[in-house]
RNA sequence: GCCGUCGUAGCUUAGUGGUGGAGCACCCGGCUGUUAACCGGGCGGUCGCCGGUUCGAAUCCGGCCGACGGCGCCA
């Protein structure tokens, strides 16, 4: 006989025979009757061990087999009301496949000893759900691409460029000379513009920033897209269209996992295009209204962006903002030449800046000036400005935070959540 | 980088100057319907590290290490 996924198994009617194996998630016993609740990827069902209905060797082995111990059991399904989910499984035989040694983390743990124990953290239902919702977000965002024409591309992370205005780079020994870990992969996706026209990538990035919030990892997953002939207006479209359908995605097949994180689904259902749309010039009125003291060039901090989003049930784009804030790569905005065409992705509720976006500038010796600013070695993006000097046309792109965009859409209180193993501050292990 | 909190058994913690206590986990015994099962017993401590004050330090002082929360930076 197959074995079953659990899932299936509950759907069984009362009677029927079935095997199933996975891990013993939670165990009590008393002399002669053995509960336990067994867990695969599925699912949980709680299996009966009856003295008199197994073979006495397997019974003792049953007994000894402490939480997490790996087994194989056949049974017969029953309904019962006392049963967690309404099932449960009568076993007439079972086999540990593995038995456990005492599982370190039992019903009251720290973050700390969470995070040192993380490889077997990973077991627990809450980060199951939410690596079930991440692997569902990838789904829907390649789906989206897909379906829209845009080619999948594998940039490097090892890279020359110290890259990304001021941001903190890991450098490293690249058989003698200085290398560096990749903070965007943006210059070499504007590299495929003339072949490709429309590209993304999913790759590691890299931020040796010294931050101590929850919503900043050492590394993560670094979605970016670069579409040729679009202005940002239509680059904004790309990007409401795709977070759209994310929603609409996970919500439709991660609505278990949604609810028992604290989602309502609908929440995201309800996200379709278009998101406003909201001037930096505008959003800094409307923050001096409310009464914090901003000035033309000022940055949003997370009070600014909670304050703009307090009343908003969809992202909103900030466009425009200050040339001096933002990277030399940005195009100045021809109607106003102290703005460039950027924009940033607010999510509701405080979870900040999902994504960042603009038109690339096209100007070499406007980029030359901007890095000049900024004390960037310009000899260094030659090679970028080649793609400029070479057939350049109007293009843009952006970069998503997967992990910024998976707290959003779980509602995770913190970003370490949204990967399996956080890299931060003070912690690679394990 | 800045501000704040904390470090006692495998885990979670009580203990503010006089021989360190509990719950959970684990082990032994009991129990045929448990839901964080229950009942009885047992095992388990360089009180983060180094130095100082004191007759005496988990407790007071100094330094170091580590962790967590928040801000800035960003996705």
């Amino acid at each position: 006989m197959q074995f079953e996924k659990i899932a299936q198994a509950l759907k069984k009617k009362e009677g029927e025979q079935v095997r199933i194996r996975g891990w013993i998630h939670r165990k009590r016993s008393s002399g002669k009757i053995i509960f336990a609740v067994v867990r695969d990827s599925s699912g949980l069902m709680q299996i009966i061990v009856e003295k008199n209905k197994v073979d006495e060797e397997e019974f003792k082995a049953a007994k000894k087999a402490l939480i997490e111990s790996s087994l194989e059991v056949e049974g017969i399904i029953h309904e019962d009301e006392r049963a967690p989910g309404g099932r449960e499984l009568h076993v007439t035989s079972i086999r540990i496949v593995g038995f456990a040694e005492d599982f370190p983390i039992t019903e009251n743990q720290s973050v700390e000893f969470l995070l040192d124990n993380r490889h077997l953290w990973l077991r627990s239902q809450r980060l199951t759900n939410i690596m079930k919702l991440k692997a569902q977000t990838l789904r829907a965002i390649r789906a989206w691409f897909d379906a829209n024409d845009f080619y999948e591309v594998t940039p490097s992370v090892i890279t020359m460029n110290a890259a990304e205005g001021g941001a903190t780079v890991f450098s490293f020994d690249y058989f003698g000379q200085e290398a560096y870990l990749s903070q965007t992969a943006q210059m070499y996706l504007e590299a495929f513009m003339p072949s490709l026209e429309r590209v993304w990538s999913l790759t590691p990035s890299f931020r040796a920033e010294k931050s101590r919030t929850r919503k900043h990892l050492i590394e993560y997953s670094h979605l970016e897209a670069e579409e040729a002939w679009l202005h940002n207006e239509e680059n904004m479209q790309v990007q409401e269209e795709l977070v759209s359908h994310v929603c609409q995605h996970v919500a439709h097949e991660c609505s278990e996992q949604l609810e028992a994180l604290g989602r309502n689904p609908d929440d995201l259902r309800m996200i379709e295009p278009p998101f406003k749309r909201i001037t930096y010039r505008k959003a800094l009125e409307l923050l001096q209204q409310k009464g914090f003291d901003l000035a033309w060039g000022d940055d949003f901090g997370t009070p600014h962006e909670r304050a703009l989003m307090e009343e908003e049930e969809k992202p909103v784009f900030i466009t425009k903002f200050p040339a001096e804030s933002k990277a030399f790569y940005m195009k100045l905005s021809p109607d106003d030449p102290r703005t460039v065409e950027c924009s940033d992705m607010l999510a509701p509720e405080g979870y900040g800046e999902i994504i960042g976006g603009s038109e690339r500038e096209e100007d070499i010796n406007s980029m030359i000036e901007r890095l000049k600013k900024d004390g960037a070695n310009v000899k260094n993006y030659e090679w970028y400005f080649d793609l400029r000097r070479y057939g350049s046309v109007p293009h843009s792109g952006f970069g998503l935070g997967i992990e910024r965009l998976v707290c959003w859409l779980g509602k995770i209180d913190h970003i370490r959540d949204a990967t399996p193993f956080p890299r931060l501050l003070r912690r690679a292990y394990p």
